[in-house]
DNA sequence: TCCCAGGCATCTG
DNA sequence: CAGATGCATGGG
């Protein structure tokens, strides 16, 4: 299933810390298996801006043209930006293949349970051994009770969180969470312990697709100090703050030299 | 050995 | 209300 996509760099949407379950195939990063819950598909950039999905027609209509948010303009956000600010543009210059997945709700929010007080690296190395636990799949909510009882994958305190926030998907219908505004659907997910602003934030974002939620992190915080002079720049106040955040989020890291 | 990581809950003043 | 502290774990 061959596919035109712009604005598509698939090294920049793995590394961007957004997911942490798309695998890197070869040495360029052209090849990825991308998992979402328990379906996956292989993804190939063939050339400059054509990608090789391997699936049908059916299934890319379905669900992976919506979980890569093919229809949304990412240059038009990027217009958008000021021209006087100079990080933000750096950051789209340099984050020129940026999307923001539309991830499944639920592990989504499992994912960045876990994320807190935590590192990448480990953050990847924790859901995989869920997923290896729950025979290769990502554990759906009537199934993560069983494997952290039967396991311990290093969760640490972060354990108790998630069998609340089971709790939370079993006597809640999620569904509602995609028709409300950005502030009810915060104020509804923080009442979970477990989840604070960050997580919370980041559940809106890469769960819900919530553009004006802006999740804050120590790298976030960093940037704002560092290249803002410790005014919050405007943008995070704009309706694209969250794809703004990941430009800014993934320019700082990767300058910083986290990464490789 | 201490410090840090896509933080949060809880306690203290 | 803001600010400090403990928390599990593993890597640098």
């Amino acid at each position: 299933m061959l596919v035109e996509v712009d604005h598509m760099d698939l090294n920049q949407i793995a590394d961007s810390g957004q997911c942490f379950r798309m695998k890197k195939l070869d040495d360029e990063g052209k090849r990825y298996k991308v998992y979402s819950l328990s379906r996956e598909v292989e993804v190939c950039e063939v050339e400059k801006g054509i990608f090789d999905f391997s699936c049908s027609e059916e299934e890319y209509d379905r669900v992976w043209r919506d979980y890569f948010d093919i229809d949304t303009n990412y240059n038009y956000l990027d217009s958008l930006i000021p021209k006087d600010d100079v990080f933000l543009q750096a950051s789209s210059n340099y984050g020129k293949g940026m999307r923001i997945l539309k991830q499944n709700l639920w592990e989504a929010s499992v994912s960045f349970v876990i994320s807190q007080n935590n590192n990448i690296p480990r953050i990847k190395k924790i859901i995989e051994s869920l997923c290896y636990e729950n025979d290769g799949n990502f554990p759906y909510l009537d199934e993560i009770g069983s494997v952290l009882e039967r396991v311990d994958i290093g969760l640490g305190y972060r354990e108790k969180y998630l069998f609340d926030l089971a709790d939370f998907f079993k006597e809640y219908n999620t569904e509602d969470l995609y028709e409300m505004s950005y502030v009810d659907q915060m104020n509804i997910l923080m009442k979970v312990r477990g989840i604070g602003g960050k997580v919370a934030n980041c559940i809106c974002l890469y769960g819900l697709h919530t553009f004006d939620a802006c999740p804050v992190d120590v790298w976030v915080e960093r940037l704002v100090n560092e290249e803002y002079g410790g005014v919050t720049p405007d943008w995070m106040y704009s309706d694209y703050a969250g794809y703004y955040q990941q430009l800014c989020f993934y320019y700082k890291r990767h300058k910083s030299g986290v990464i490789k």
